[in-house]
DNA sequence: ATTGTAATTAACGTTAACGTAAACCTGTAC
DNA sequence: GTACAGGTTTACGTTAACGTTAATTACAAT
């Protein structure tokens, strides 16, 4: 029996503890319809699959893909798991992201010179001024 | 006699095309205190200083910097470069600026190891599509 | 003189991803 | 029974970085 069984159930506050969100946060997934937990009266239920996805959603954020990005995915998975259009979809979008990091890294390596630079110089004149030169 | 020689100028509109942005987006960031171009009449004109503020701008925003922290470290940059307490306080800054660098060197390679992850079970799943496994 | 192109200021509109406040219900603890 | 800790909906507020008119000006060419 694991931790996270299938029947476990979760409140709001919990997954929000855990994942280190606010509830808002969670009812706003749900309201751009990215979650559909089961309600107990009115409260909202848990189960492990939405626990799984809220995971998903964000993973899917870390990665720089909006909420609405992440619903492109879901609605795809949904309506037609695991078929090859949904996969090239999701190869499609990584492959972009992979685009724009490898940007950044790049954008990254030349300011990190450029930081040197103006780090250099820095010094340089500290140690004029200390020498008096320029007092 | 250099492409970009130092007393070429520019009209708004050559810039923009330049660097593919709108004309309203340089206003905005002179609007932001981040560059202060002259007049011939009321039209702005751009020398080569203003250009390479712009790229500098710009790439700021590739790294994720928000308008307001590219115009802190030019306000740094600008004022009072003789100044000992001026030097180390820039110093102190690039330092900071250099370990936020690092750390997104960090994430970035996580996130590529994550993107790396998504794709070979997005092509897995593809490959036994294609040979009947599921159809 | 008119058309066209590029520039100007001023000011309201937009998007994403929530934050925040109000007013309410509800089960458990004391 | 009352206080409290959680949950609920509704709905307006927030921030960044521009977009998008509108109304006007100025110069260049036909």
């Amino acid at each position: 029996m694991n931790k996270h069984d299938d029947d476990t159930t979760y409140a709001i506050g919990e997954l929000a503890r855990e994942f280190d969100i606010t509830p808002r946060s969670i009812r706003f997934y749900e309201e751009q319809g990215l979650m559909s937990p089961s309600r107990t009266g009115q409260n909202r239920v848990y189960l492990n699959k939405d626990r799984v996805r809220l995971k998903l959603i964000l993973r899917g954020k870390r990665l720089g893909f909006s909420l609405a990005e992440v619903k492109t995915l879901f609605d795809m998975y949904d309506s037609n798991p695991n078929s090859a259009v949904q996969l090239e979809a999701m190869l499609e979008m990584t492959e972009q992201k992979r685009a724009v990091l490898n940007q950044q890294l790049e954008d990254i390596q030349m300011l990190m010179t450029e930081l040197d630079d103006v780090e250099a110089r820095c010094r340089e004149e500290l140690a004029e001024l200390k020498r008096g030169k320029i007092a």
